[in-house]
DNA sequence: TGGGTCACGGTTTTT
DNA sequence: CCGTGACCCA
């Protein structure tokens, strides 16, 4: 037990201490959040609290990973795992086992966004299928059901995207399917419904943490009082300067109200940092003083001055990503681990520059983040296929896959079949394996015939299925050849791959878990995001809000301009734009490079910008800083301009702020300023 | 059925 | 600028 506080500072020995009734832990970036709640666990199961009774509840699967390994690590045997895991996960497990209380079989399959779009496009809608998908977010995530949401509507947009709420709750419910918000808001409805669920929940778990405090959202916390009816056992740390997903619904007021939420509320804050340089710790906190809905409190570092908070100027995105690169190489030449190196950026469209860039200067990177692995469409395809084996009657997966690998039918035959089918009140699947033979009254001789293979084969795969599900990847690609059909299409190697990595991983959960079904395998899959990437050799770039709970020597920010970081447009928040920069600041170690562009070719064109205000408001941008001004261009280049075509540089001249360059324009010379040209 | 062309729109995204 | 989706024609 000694040895589970021993290395707590005094404030975070409170706080692991601390054992019944709810508990703040307000933690600063770098404050030992991790190490304190982990302690806690560790520190309650060596008391002799029966892990079966905790819960710990994170925001991603690294974090609920991370955090079991550690609190394992600290105590000798637990004679029962603790339950760690994301939200979703939990409502997922609670699902299993109590959605029939809803009336639904427990083999639903878990839809991600994409699904969720598309199905809303097959309504055949005017409006943005993501606009409503996103809309039928926010009705969840308030509570609100299509009945609510079409009496509430006023403007005859809003009562048209409640008609298409409720059309999509009956896809659901239909072909059992669960997106993710009803992993939360499904329980909840359960919980809030059936008192005596709530209380037996409840009694189970005596112990809840949750982390990330600060981005949870209005179903969340009331996720959380239902499981905490019969007790207040609950420890919730997070930190409100860094609450960066406002825009997904997260509500800053959970963690800013928490004291008066739930009675008697211990609060311990954390404010020693030991991550971060006096002097990144000392921007970090300037930046955030300027917001005012906050609860307030000051990192204090443990570590030396150390560098200073360089800033880059550059004219353009290219140079920038040049100059950046540069100083990224002078780093690795010098000795430093390329992994303990990162860029961010506001947002992901800066990539591109920033990625050629480093491919101009020859420096590996790992960019986390962009497309996830298992939205491909090649990826999904496949697991459309394991739908519809886990459920013929998924009618969603079942026309994504229908014609795909090509065989034949067209989108007038698919609309036949889908039509009769809804005619004949069954799905599709039914529909067809009870008209094999007449189906040529139908459809052409020749589709009839793919139709009746295709109805074959998906049983045979059903019947695999249900006596081995490891055999299943091979009679897949056996009857259907997705595989074979990707390699002969563009991209054939990346896809291949793709397809071969799902295959892999497909088998290697399938044998670690032999009793594991198709849908467990699918449930499990959609919950899974590939943050853990980070490759351990390579430089990271990745987007702000990617970067989150990670931490890196060297650290550079680009993009610092007002418009793009803040982040200026409809629904943008300030203040939330300030915290993304004191997560930006805070996760650097040691050296801190911010940059800013003058000038930034974006949305096909080319807009000067001002630098950001947050470099003022860090107090970086006056004093002692080293101001760096370059140009990429060089006398010799080929250069290309809107009117006058392709020249070459014959000089490069300095005016004020801005590049002039003399071009030989097939013989007539010619100043015209950098930023009117690029580089062919 | 599917390839070609044109218009449009384009933050951040742990699950 | 670049990727997506609608629409048209062979």
């Amino acid at each position: 037990m000694e040895k589970i506080l021993q290395s707590l500072n005094k404030a975070q020995k409170n706080a692991a201490q601390h054992i019944d009734g709810p508990l703040l832990i307000l933690a600063g970036a770098g404050s030992g959040k991790t190490k304190t709640i982990t302690s806690r666990l560790a520190y309650l199961l060596s008391l002799g609290i029966d892990p079966a009774s905790t819960l710990t509840l994170t925001f991603t699967n690294k974090a609920a990973n991370e955090m079991r390994d550690r609190a394992l690590g600290m105590i000798e045997n637990v004679s029962y795992p603790p339950l760690l895991c994301t939200f979703h996960k939990f409502g997922l497990l609670y699902l299993k086992f109590h959605i029939e209380k809803l009336g639904r079989r427990n083999n639903f399959v878990v839809i991600d966004t994409d699904d969720k779009k598309r199905i809303i496009k097959s309504f055949g809608v005017e409006l943005s299928a993501g606009l409503i998908a996103s809309e039928i977010s926010r009705y969840k995530n308030n509570l609100i059901d299509p009945q609510m949401a079409l009496e509430k509507a006023e403007q005859e947009q809003y009562k048209k995207i409640a008609r298409i709420y409720a059309q999509y709750e009956n896809y659901l419910a239909d072909n059992n399917l669960v997106d993710f918000d009803d992993l939360l808001a499904l329980p909840y409805k359960i919980l809030d419904t059936f008192e005596e669920e709530a209380i037996a929940l409840s009694e189970r778990y005596r112990y809840i943490m949750v982390d990330e405090y600060q981005d949870t959202n209005d179903l969340q916390y009331k996720l959380l009082q239902k499981i905490c009816t019969t007790h207040n056992n609950i420890c919730v740390v997070g930190d409100d300067d860094q609450s960066i997903y406002g825009w997904r619904g997260a509500n800053i007021k959970n963690i800013l109200d928490f004291s008066s939420s739930f009675a008697d509320t211990k609060v311990v804050k954390l404010e020693d940092n030991y991550r971060s340089t006096t002097k990144i710790l000392k921007a970090a906190n300037e930046l955030i003083e300027h917001n005012r809905g906050r609860i307030g409190k000051i990192l204090n570092s443990t570590k030396g001055a150390g560098s200073d908070i360089e800033v880059l100027e550059s004219s353009d995105e290219n140079q920038e990503a040049s100059s950046v690169a540069r100083k990224i190489k002078k780093l690795i030449e010098a000795g430093v681990n390329p992994r303990n190196i990162a860029v961010l950026y506001r947002i992901n469209a800066l990539s591109r520059s920033l990625e050629e860039g480093l491919n101009r200067t020859g420096i590996a990177y790992n960019m986390v983040g962009g497309v996830k692995f298992y939205e491909r469409t090649e990826v999904k395809d496949l697991i459309s296929y394991l739908r519809i084996v886990a459920n013929l009657n998924d009618d969603f997966s079942f026309k994504r896959i229908i014609n795909r690998p090509k065989r034949g039918l067209g989108k007038v035959t698919i609309d036949k079949i889908i039509k009769s089918a809804y005619d004949a009140k069954q799905s599709i699947f039914e529909y067809l394996s009870y008209n094999q033979d007449n189906l040529e009254t139908l459809v052409s001789k020749k589709c009839a015939s793919a139709l009746n293979e295709f109805i074959q084969n998906i049983q045979t795969l059903g019947e695999v299925a249900s006596s081995a599900s490891y055999n299943v990847i091979d009679k897949l690609e056996e009857l259907f050849g997705v595989k074979a059909y990707y390699a002969q299409l563009p991209d054939a190697l990346e896809r291949v791959s793709n397809i071969d990595e799902f295959f892999g991983l497909y088998r290697d959960v399938i044998k670690q878990n032999p009793q594991m079904s198709v849908d467990d395998f699918l449930n499990e899959l959609a919950l899974q995001s590939d943050q853990d990437t980070i490759n351990e050799e390579n430089i990271s770039i990745m987007s702000i809000h990617a970067a989150k709970g990670l931490e890196f020597d060297h650290l550079f920010v680009i993009g610092l301009e007002e418009g793009f970081f803040p982040l200026i447009g409809d629904g943008s928040d300030i203040e939330e734009e300030r915290r993304l920069g004191y997560v930006a600041i805070t996760r650097a170690k040691e050296a801190l490079t911010l940059s800013y562009s003058q000038s930034r070719f974006y949305k096909g064109r080319r807009t000067e910008l001002g630098k950001s205000r947050f470099l003022n408001e860090a107090g970086v941008c006056e004093g002692s800083l080293r101001l760096e001004k370059t140009t990429s261009f060089r006398k010799g280049d080929l250069v290309r301009h809107k009117i006058f075509g392709i020249g070459r540089v014959v000089e490069v001249a300095r005016v004020k702020r801005e590049f002039k360059l003399k071009i030989n324009f097939s013989g007539t010379l010619r100043d015209i300023l950098a930023t009117f040209v690029e580089k062919v």
